[in-house]
RNA sequence: GGGCGGAUAGCUCAGAUGGGAGAGCGCAGCCCUUACAAGGCUGAGGUCACAGGUUCGAAACCUGUUCCGCCCA
């Protein structure tokens, strides 16, 4: 129990405290933005985490680094929001959901389409969006009230929006092209979810015998062998003299005995395996590219499942890796397979479930990325867009130079519907019905008049009496052919725009999950309707983020954001770490060396753990995360708690809340205050341009080395006593205490309200107290250099205790000999303050002091400590001690005089720098004169 | 193959626009001094990866080398 009332536990325990602040906060709607007009507004979208995610590093670095900059924002009298939100995650939450089915002995075909999205919004209701209750934990101030998600109505409207205005200007279309295909996923892929991956494979050499003489062969190197079944040619580069009489003659294609030619391209290289490719346009995007120029034909031979198709002849239905091995030794058998050899190369996986890619001919949707990606760069160039740090736009640029259209259309049924219906009654160009066209395969067959119908085109199904909804809830694959005539509709409809008919069926696929968040940053405030939130806080302020998602997401946004908002969707894009282990690798669940986040927060608290990551996140270098850091951060929430502690002793003396230089009297007072005002120009300074660590080591490193262990120190000389300055000191030392922990409330919300809402037992939240700025206080020159003199009186009384191994019970008689009269004034009027702080038993501060033999000596700037020692310690090891002092000098006076020597220093180096030299010289001399002289002293000693 | 980043104390890292290096942890010594041993005080520890160059002056700027990491093909 404290004089004023309050218990205060013994160290700072963050259980319990947390959640209890944090509900306060959200009761009283603090996160929400301020609806005053007045208040500039500040504005951050959340990268939507996925809503089967579970709070990871990663999300905890991003969301504390969020929650620091608009906590102090909205300190700083902004109306700041920070929106929150999760995204839809199409194939991880149908994956999530199918494997539930799974256990239950089903899949997803047996539910149907609709039962099973039913089920998956269930999942989501029940289990997803554990991560927004996780990013509550370490005490994110987002406005919840305003939390979306990517498949809610509004941000459903929004991608409809979206997809229809640039369906109706050409911006996406479809188109019959290779793809990347995950054949486990059973959908396409854009470019960018593809990871390539280093691996260690074969490069098998096979024989393609010619036509026209069986025993000549031209030798072709692959790495995938499977893939010769397609081969429609083989290419050799057109330069090449070892092929040059080869082009243009047959090839007998082993196992399929198919005629290919052999033709002359450029883009052959030579020095690859034997300088001779084989070409399979179905199977490989370099041969695809080759296989147009030449207008070649496609053989396909692997499906969408990756298994062998009817044209892989007798290798049919075989998994693709089962049917690379029987090729191989069949063509062993047949004397056709020369060598094989290892051989390194860049695997695609898909990023989702690391299956390995098949690149597979299919119509997809497209969206012609060039002319929004045009406008995107030139909003960076032109500087409306900034990157932080600034070496990414380079990232930004090269993959914008190389863009390629994005593939936007997914197999999958959890996701934004494509709002395209295609006819089944108007006729192509060549006169057929639609319908007979678009070919259905079903899941599970329909049993008809006792026959087994397992699919058929749309007209036959049709035809025998299957209706439309039956067709659709059964269909596991339908093909549509690029060809078909389509029409894009906002509103589900229910005839064919052309002919009126009703044999209308809706594209199956649905959007890239990216397509939705490339809106994040204006869907989430409202739009396609024109809601204050979007006019007031659009272009939001700055977007944080990893930079592994800068091209899927960053950059889309970008597009978006100009395309229909004709505006930036953010002025900042802060760029922040990886987290790694301790050992600087990547976490993953697989090496089990993943940190959990709330595990960090349960043990040390949330305080801990972000100023931990706060202190981490220099720019441009990933963090290495460390679990000894964290413990060292909560010790410094204890260190404050016990500060604290020691003032709530003095709190019914404060007398005011604020106090001034001007009205000070004592000059430690004046300077923690100048220190204090340091650190506030310091922490915004650094906060501006987002370096967080040198803001929370700007507080770090006042709270702890300035504040504590010398303000606190020095006060106890007054606050022990009855000194006329008792009141002062008081009021002073709240006011500091109270302003840094507005400074640190951002990096450190929890502790910082609970000392000030319930031991302080301020009316006001901190949260929404003001942040100090520099015009707060200013700097009194004065008061911090005449503290120079009474630290380092201090510490030079201390050094020689610690170094001649003295015990700090051992009161000793300290004789300071000021050599100037600013000295003597200064240090006499800190006397007190060197006396206690120093533990001496007397101290002495006259110029007229005689050194005492067996002395030991301090020599500072203008005043020598002396402090008689002589029963006390090994003259020897003073001795030492002061041999070391010298030669420390010595060696930086010969650099020095080197230097001064230089004419060409002189004249050439800033007239400041030359001064702060020859000044450091003089001073070094005297220096090492007076440790000369008291060297000779100990020498008379010995006698 | 193309591009980017890194190499600073035993460990993890800071070191804007060049003026001879800092922190935290760890280590050593002395201390349970009435806020705090999750603490205090005092120390030890660094040819700033290597080799050249620019400059009066380089950890920083330029060139090359080695090693490590990442992205793209």
């Amino acid at each position: 129990m404290y004089k004023h009332g309050i218990s205060i536990t013994e160290t700072y325990s963050p259980q319990g405290i947390e959640s209890k602040l944090y509900n306060f906060w959200e009761e009283k709607s603090f996160f929400k933005p301020d609806p005053d007009p007045q208040k500039p507004p500040y504005c951050i979208v959340i990268p939507p985490p996925n809503v089967t995610g579970s709070l990871h590093m990663g999300h905890a670095l991003n969301a504390t680094l969020q929650d620091i900059l608009i906590r102090w924002k909205r300190m700083l009298g902004y109306s700041a929001l920070w929106i929150p939100g999760t995204d839809h995650a199409g194939i991880a939450t149908q994956n999530v959901v199918e494997r539930q089915i799974m256990a239950e002995g089903h899949n997803r075909y047996q539910l149907g389409r609709s039962n099973f999205l039913q089920r998956v919004w269930q999942w989501k209701e029940s289990c997803g969006g554990k991560i927004i209750e996780q990013l509550k934990r370490i005490g994110a101030s987002c406005d919840w009230s305003r939390l979306r998600f990517t498949m809610d109505e509004g941000l459903s409207r929004a991608v409809k929006e979206v997809f229809l205005k640039l369906f109706e200007e050409g911006l996406i279309y479809r188109d019959l092209k290779l793809i990347n295909w995950c054949p486990r996923c059973h959908t396409a892929l854009s470019d960018l979810e593809v990871e390539h991956e280093e691996t260690e494979g074969k490069l098998y050499y096979i024989k393609y015998p010619l036509k026209e003489d069986s025993t000549q062969f031209i030798t072709v190197a692959t790495t995938r062998p499977e893939t010769m079944l397609g081969d429609t040619a083989v290419a050799v580069n057109p330069e090449d003299k070892r092929y040059k009489n080869m082009i243009g003659k047959i090839l007998i294609l082993p196992l399929i005995n198919r005629e290919i030619p052999v033709i002359a391209d450029s883009a052959v290289d030579m020095e690859f395996g034997t300088g001779a490719v084989k070409v399979t346009p179905s199977h490989d995007f370099n041969d695809a590219e080759i296989a147009q120029r030449h207008n070649l034909p496609n053989v396909c031979v692997i499906d969408e499942e990756g298994k062998m198709t009817d044209e892989a002849g007798k290798y049919r239905g075989m998994d693709r890796y089962e049917a690379r091995k029987r090729i191989i030794a069949d063509l062993e058998e047949l004397g056709l397979l020369e060598k094989t050899e290892k051989h390194k190369h860049a695997v695609g996986h898909c990023y989702r479930c690391k299956t390995v890619i098949e690149p597979f001919q299919t119509v997809q949707w497209y969206v012609k990325i060039k002319p929004l990606a045009e406008e995107a760069v030139k909003v960076v160039q032109e500087g409306r867009i900034r990157f932080i740090p600034e070496g990414w736009v380079n990232n930004y640029y090269a993959w914008m130079r190389d863009i390629k259209d994005w593939c936007i259309s997914r197999q999958l049924w959890w996701g934004h519907r494509i709002p395209v219906w295609y006819c089944a009654k108007c006729k192509t160009e060549k006169g057929i019905e639609q319908g007979d066209l678009i070919e259905i395969l079903f899941y599970k067959p329909i049993t008809l008049n006792g026959k087994e119908i397992w699919g058929g085109t749309y007209n036959e199904l049709r035809k025998i009496g299957i209706t439309k909804e039956e067709i659709e809830q059964r269909a596991k694959i339908i093909k549509i052919p690029k060809e078909i005539f389509h029409f894009a509709s906002y509103y589900e409809p229910t005839s064919c725009p052309k002919c009126g008919n009703e044999e209308i069926i809706q594209d199956p696929d649905v959007l890239d999950t990216w397509f939705s968040s490339a809106l994040w940053p204006f869907s989430t405030l409202g739009w396609p309707e024109e809601t204050e939130d979007l006019k007031r806080f659009y272009p939001t302020n700055v977007l944080v983020t990893g930079f592994d998602i800068i091209f899927f997401w960053v950059a889309r946004m970008i597009m978006m954001g100009m395309k229909f908002m004709k505006e930036v969707p953010f002025r900042d894009v802060y760029i922040h770490a990886l987290v790694r282990d301790a050992k600087g690798q990547k976490m993953s669940k697989s090496k089990g060396n993943v940190i959990d986040p709330l595990v960090m927060i349960e043990k040390y608290g949330a305080d801990a753990f972000r100023f931990t990551l706060a202190a981490f996140a220099a720019q441009g270098r990933d963090i290495k995360f460390s679990e000894d850091r964290v413990e060292g951060y909560r010790h410094f929430a204890n260190k404050i708690w016990n500060a604290m502690k020691f003032m709530m002793n003095f709190y019914n003396l404060r007398t005011k809340g604020e106090v001034t230089l001007e009205e000070l009297n004592l000059f430690t007072n004046k300077w923690i205050l100048s220190k204090l005002s340091d650190t506030i120009e310091e922490t915004n300074k650094a906060l501006e341009s987002y370096r967080f660590n040198d803001a929370a080591g700007a507080i770090y490193q006042f709270l702890w080395h300035e504040f504590c262990d010398w303000y606190i120190e020095l006060s106890k000389v007054i606050l022990y006593s009855e000194s006329e300055d008792k009141e002062e000191t008081v009021n002073c030392l709240f006011y500091v205490f109270e302003n840094t922990i507005k400074l640190l409330h951002p990096f450190m919300p929890y502790i910082t309200e609970e000392i000030w809402l319930n031991i302080l037992k301020k009316e006001h939240s901190l949260m929404i107290s003001s942040y100090p700025t520099k015009d707060l206080i200013s700097r009194d020159e004065e008061a911090l250099e005449k503290m120079e003199y009474i630290m380092q009186a201090i510490s030079g009384v201390r050094s020689i205790r610690g170094e001649l191994n003295i015990s700090p019970s051992l009161n000793l008689e300290v004789f300071i000999k000021p050599l100037s009269i600013n000295a003597e004034k200064v240090l006499s009027e800190g006397y007190t303050f060197i006396l206690k702080l120093a533990k001496a038993k007397t101290l002495k501060i006259s110029k007229d002091i005689v050194r005492q033999k067996g002395s030991a000596v301090s020599v500072k700037r203008d005043f020598e400590i002396y402090i008689p020692v002589k029963e006390m310690i090994d003259i020897q090891q003073e001795k030492k001690r002061l041999l070391k002092e010298l030669q420390r000098a010595e060696t930086e006076i010969k650099f020095l005089n080197k230097k001064l020597m230089n004419e060409d220093f002189i004249k050439n180096a800033p007239k400041e720098v030359v001064e702060r030299d020859k000044e450091k010289y003089e001073e070094l001399l005297i220096k090492s004169d007076k440790i000369k002289e008291n060297l000779k002293v100990l020498e008379e000693l010995k006698d």
